[in-house]
DNA sequence: CGCGATTTGTGCACGCCTTCACAAGCGCCT
DNA sequence: AGGCGCTTGTGAAGGCGTGCACAAATCGCG
């Protein structure tokens, strides 16, 4: 880690302005920082002021071995004998995964769904910030929800135009999510999030990431089925193996 | 594969009683199965009765190589030269996924996610029914939800008597998540689709899946934050790398 | 001031997954 | 009947990720 960026004042805002290219980091990695940040949170406001690998580790549910390496991927922030300032980690891996600035999202798709996400409030306290809502059904625009009210989706590029989107969230059916994809990028959102069950095809600078609860069902539905064929079969061994807490992440 | 099952008579029913403990499929492999199940499904509504795997593999958004490495897993059921038969390959995916026979889901927490989720139709299309909805919440248990009535979480072990629940889905905030995962655990539960953010501790005989929106935005914002530190440097090459298309299963 | 307890950071080996490249197999056309 | 083009199935190589095990570093205590 060349760039070594350590708080010396301990709070916040000697940040440069040019942010030092990043190692690239294991997408692994990145992966799981989230979940290290959320146990973080947690055990700060627990009261704890340092943590070691093996707590964090538990906290998040992976191997300690693990942690300490994706933590040191960032450059170290742990003292050895004692373990990992909460306050001070917390700071550097949300300035990693860029949420020191809080990031905007629009939603496309203020349906069954849609309304869900519009009024989730773990968005915001993690970061982000739904700052606008769009939808072709002439219906639905002009409702109010939770504050912000619901726009028609021509609408996109003049929103887009006076405040940036970070990210653009999919909540359409999955025969609108394509067209949808096309407006957001010509929009210049380059970070897509698409609930549709669907392949989206975009230029190679935009980033999509794909949430299909159904697909997550039929994994289960998988182990479940294999799981039943192994019930009358020898040592039933329980210990060895699959069974556990699989991530969403990549 | 010893076991052939080649579906003789095109239609279901021949499928004998004992299964047949299934090779170990590599994780990687069934996490992609129900992407090429959605994507077959397509293909044979668009009138298709056969399909190359180049074809298959730009439906599901994957290289043609590692599908058909994936598809060779569970025994070949493509003919050279000409492509996979569509119908049969529906049919097999379906069979090592578990989809042959449509799986119970009880869904534990009906708030704002939860609504959404019981009025989801893409469950239904895709092999799962949801036969049971809970809380804890007094002025919520009575409530009728597309045709189903929300019970009392305490009655869970009662309705998990009378009819096997495969897969438990929690939509609970978090604080309850792991009393509620207790609780479906002793009800016989072995699968669950955990949606709030926390983790889960479980017995190893149980499978947990989480899906934490939040993460999934922490990592575009990850990637929002590269790009962005990458604007004013060298070439500006869009081709090599990351940017792309993760799907969400492990 | 030195020593032992504790915990981080990491070298290393192993296994999984991806990707390339190609031989083997199949159908069609002549 | 034979050859040609197309597509599958797979061997092999390389890369990535994981987890062990341990040296280096730090703290606290006698
Ligand atoms: N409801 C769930 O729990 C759930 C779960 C998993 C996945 N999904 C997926 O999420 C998506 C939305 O699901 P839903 O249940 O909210 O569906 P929905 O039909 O309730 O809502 C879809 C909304 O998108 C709007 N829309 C349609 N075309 C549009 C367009 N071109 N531009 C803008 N808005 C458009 C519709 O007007 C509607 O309001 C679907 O793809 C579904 O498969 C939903
Ligand atoms: N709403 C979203 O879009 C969204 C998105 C991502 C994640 N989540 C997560 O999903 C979970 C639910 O979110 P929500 O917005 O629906 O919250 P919510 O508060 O609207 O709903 C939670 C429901 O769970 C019920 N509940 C509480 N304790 C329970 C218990 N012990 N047993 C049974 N039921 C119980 C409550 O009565 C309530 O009806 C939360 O963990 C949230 O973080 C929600």
């Amino acid at each position: 880690m060349s760039q070594q960026r350590h708080g010396s004042t301990s709070g916040n805002g000697d940040r440069a302005g040019a942010v030092p290219a990043f190692p690239d980091l294991p997408e692994a990695t990145i992966a799981r920082l989230p979940e290290y940040l959320r146990a973080l949170h947690n055990l700060g406001e627990g009261g704890a002021d340092t943590i070691s690998s093996e707590g964090l580790a538990a906290a998040a549910g992976v191997n300690s071995a693990k942690l300490r390496k994706d933590l040191s991927h960032l450059g170290s922030y742990g003292t050895r004998g004692v373990g990992y300032d909460v306050a001070l980690l917390i700071e550097q891996i949300e300035y990693v995964l860029g949420l020191d600035q809080r990031r905007a999202v629009g939603l496309v798709g203020v349906g069954n769904l849609g309304h869900a996400l519009a009024g989730y409030d773990g968005f915001a306290s993690r970061g982000f910030k739904i700052v606008a809502l769009f939808d072709a059904d002439p219906a639905k625009v002009g409702e109010r929800i939770h504050g912000l009210v619901v726009r028609h989706i021509d609408e996109l590029p003049a929103v887009a135009a006076e405040e940036t989107l970070a990210i653009g969230v999919i909540a359409t059916p999955a025969g609108a999510a394509q067209a949808v994809a096309d407006e957001l990028v010509a929009a210049g959102v380059t970070s897509i999030l698409n609930f549709a069950p669907c392949v989206l095809s975009v230029p190679a600078n935009v980033d999509v990431r794909k949430v299909d609860l159904a697909i997550e069902l039929q994994i289960l539905s998988f182990h479940e089925h294999r799981k039943a064929s192994l019930t009358a079969l020898p040592g039933g061994r329980s210990a060895t193996g699959a069974g556990n807490q699989e991530a969403v992440g990549s």
